[in-house]
DNA sequence: GCCACCGGTGGC
DNA sequence: GCCACCGGTGGC
C-alpha cells in the first residue's frame, strides 16, 4: 500500500523512501520529523541507524538526513567517534581502496610489490602479498596503536572467534635484526 | 505490544 | 543555542 507523504528518495537505493512530519503539539511543534523507509518498509529515525543498516553498500559519509541528499561539502565535519572495531568501517575502506594501487616514485615506474620479511605472512582466505600490504598499511594509516598481526594460530581453525579485528590479517611476527637491515 | 509522537540532552 | 539522535509513553 502506498503512503501519502512518502517521496522517492534518489540518494537512496531504488524504493527507498523519506516523509518528513510536522510536530503538531507541545513545546516542539512547528519542528518536524524526518523518516525514512526501506524497501521493506522498514522505518529509520537517525542516519546512524540507516548507516547500520546499510553497511558498506551506500556511502552515506555526504549524505543529509534531513534533506535527503548527497552534499559533499559534508565531507569534513565527518563525524567520528570510533568505540570499537566491529561498527568502524574505517581500516576495510583504506583496505579496499589500496588494493589493486600501487605505488611509484618520481620516474613513475611502477614499484613492484614490496619485498616483505618473511616472518610476515598473511593468515585467511585471499591472501596474497599484496592484500598482505594493503592491510599493514591500512593498519599503519588508520591507527597509533602498535602492529602485531593475529595472535593465536586458533585465527585460521575459527577466524570467526579468535580474530583480532584491531590488528591487520597477517600472523603475528617477530622482528629480527636481520629484517631491520 | 506496538508505534506515532514529543521530550530531553549530548555534542557541537 | 541549536539540533541530531534516541528515550519514553499515551493511545490504540
Amino acid at each position: 500500500m502506498e503512503k501519502p507523504g512518502r517521496t522517492d528518495c534518489p540518494a537512496l537505493p531504488p524504493g527507498w523512501k523519506k516523509e518528513e512530519v510536522i510536530r503538531k503539539s507541545g513545546l516542539s511543534a512547528g519542528k518536524s520529523d524526518v523518516y525514512y523507509f526501506s524497501p521493506s518498509g522498514k522505518k529509520f529515525r537517525s542516519k546512524p541507524q540507516l548507516a547500520r543498516y546499510l553497511g558498506n553498500s551506500v556511502d552515506l559519509s555526504s549524505f543529509d538526513f534531513r534533506t535527503g541528499k548527497m552534499m559533499p561539502s559534508k565531507l569534513q565535519k565527518n563525524k567520528q567517534k570510533l568505540r570499537n572495531d566491529a561498527l568502524n568501517p574505517n581500516k576495510l575502506f583504506w583496505e579496499k581502496r589500496l588494493q589493486g594501487l600501487s605505488a611509484s616514485d618520481v620516474s613513475e615506474e611502477i614499484i613492484k610489490c614490496m619485498e616483505l620479511p618473511k616472518g610476515l605472512q598473511g593468515v585467511g582466505p585471499g591472501a596474497s602479498t599484496e592484500s598482505l600490504l594493503s592491510a599493514v598499511a591500512s593498519a599503519l594509516h588508520s591507527g597509533s596503536a602498535p602492529i602485531t598481526g593475529q595472535n593465536s594460530a586458533a585465527v585460521e581453525k575459527n577466524p570467526g572467534i579468535w580474530l583480532n579485528t584491531s590488528q591487520p590479517l597477517c600472523r603475528a611476527f617477530v622482528v629480527t635484526d636481520d629484517d631491520i637491515r
